[in-house]
DNA sequence: TCACCAGTTAACCGAACGGTCAAATAATTC
DNA sequence: GAATTATTTGACCGTTCGGTTAACTGGTGA
């Protein structure tokens, strides 16, 4: 039936990369269509919209990322380990992304989401859902950790919701300040959080 | 010499509400121009560019309320209750303007800051600065609770960018989630932090 | 082989964008 | 009251915005 194309993967993949290294707002759908080498035309005939792309794109950028994320979260894991190996991970991203763009860019979700809450339902509520995945790993891990006695606090879901908050909110501070430096603060307010039992080095 | 006018005010005002409550990109100059009464001729009199409107309305805003702060961090005041005092002012703030508007609103320098960091060196610079004042109220309260020993930090000025930074994801968190209520976890997670010892209620 | 149809192309749309300008106006100073 | 000058006015600029359209192309399935 017809012929086949790739077009919607690199309109995804474009989408993804402008988006997240600049803004929602600060990306044209002319700028995505020329990244991904299609005309506007095409990029209609995928996507109804510029913000239906970006919802598209987020979702693909985590069917992508999953893979990695159920790996880090296995239950096979020690729990607190699963959420330091998170945090180097982050580190590690941003740095790299630091040092490939020039920008701390941030959480992708969390950058249009903050962006748009107030000026587009559908993706305030995709950005919600798409947070509360990732939100999902944190409470299962503090849960477990719980368990095991390995931490001290009461609430498990409410000590992941305070968790996954700083954790944003330490992303935002680093893209603000451009320094990625500020993320090796991630498992130190991590686990003080948490109320880790100290593991002597 | 000339005549006066108070249109400069009404556009940082203009400017300040209309931003805040939607983002950087999502107001255009006609926007701001038409909330604050005047003609886009006087707008650029006063202002050079949107974006040098965008860092004095940051600016103005900071100004009024800073006596406030100054009032909630003063010296004067127990070291804790200063923070848990601006926690309540922080939920009551955000729950008014979701009241009023519909949306939990957030902070006003971080979400274009988030918006423009990698975009705009100006605003991301002054985005900085201005989360930088709020930082330092937050530093000298826990310096002087760390030396009246109603704390267990070891390092004052690390644990204040700890806290600063939760503040801000627990208000992308309720921005993006759109629940005011959500707030309720700022002075939690700040004493959890802390380390503070427990009062008994 | 050929009909079908998913995909491509590029011109086009009206609206909105940030920003400019020269002339008109009114408040202040002397 | 005259000279000065900060402010106001609203038309205007070229560009870019998200999105549309109709004709065209070529791979696929029968």
């Amino acid at each position: 039936m017809g012929r086949t194309s790739d077009a919607r993967e690199k309109l995804l993949a474009a989408a993804l990369d402008l988006i997240w290294t600049s803004s929602y707002g600060g990306v044209s759908v002319d700028d995505i269509c020329v990244r991904a080498g299609v005309n506007k035309g095409s990029f209609y005939h995928f996507f109804p919209s510029k913000s239906d792309l970006a919802v598209a794109a987020y979702e693909a950028h985590w069917q992508e990322k999953r893979p990695a994320m159920d790996a880090v979260f296995s239950s096979q894991n020690p729990p607190l380990d699963r959420l330091i190996d998170w945090c180097r991970r982050i580190q590690e991203g941003q740095t790299e992304m630091h040092a490939q763009y020039g920008f701390v860019v941030g959480c992708p979700y969390a950058n249009v989401g903050s962006e748009l809450a107030t000026q587009d339902p559908k993706i305030r509520a995709k950005t919600q859902e798409m947070l509360d995945r990732g939100f999902r790993y944190i409470e299962a891990a503090i849960a477990d950790a719980q368990r095991q006695g390995l931490i001290d606090v009461a609430d498990a879901t409410a000590a992941a919701k305070q968790v996954s908050s700083c954790v944003l909110g330490l992303l935002i501070q680093a893209k603000i300040e451009n320094d990625p430096g500020l993320l090796s603060e991630l498992e130190p307010t991590m686990m003080r959080l948490l109320g880790a039992k100290m593991v002597p080095a």
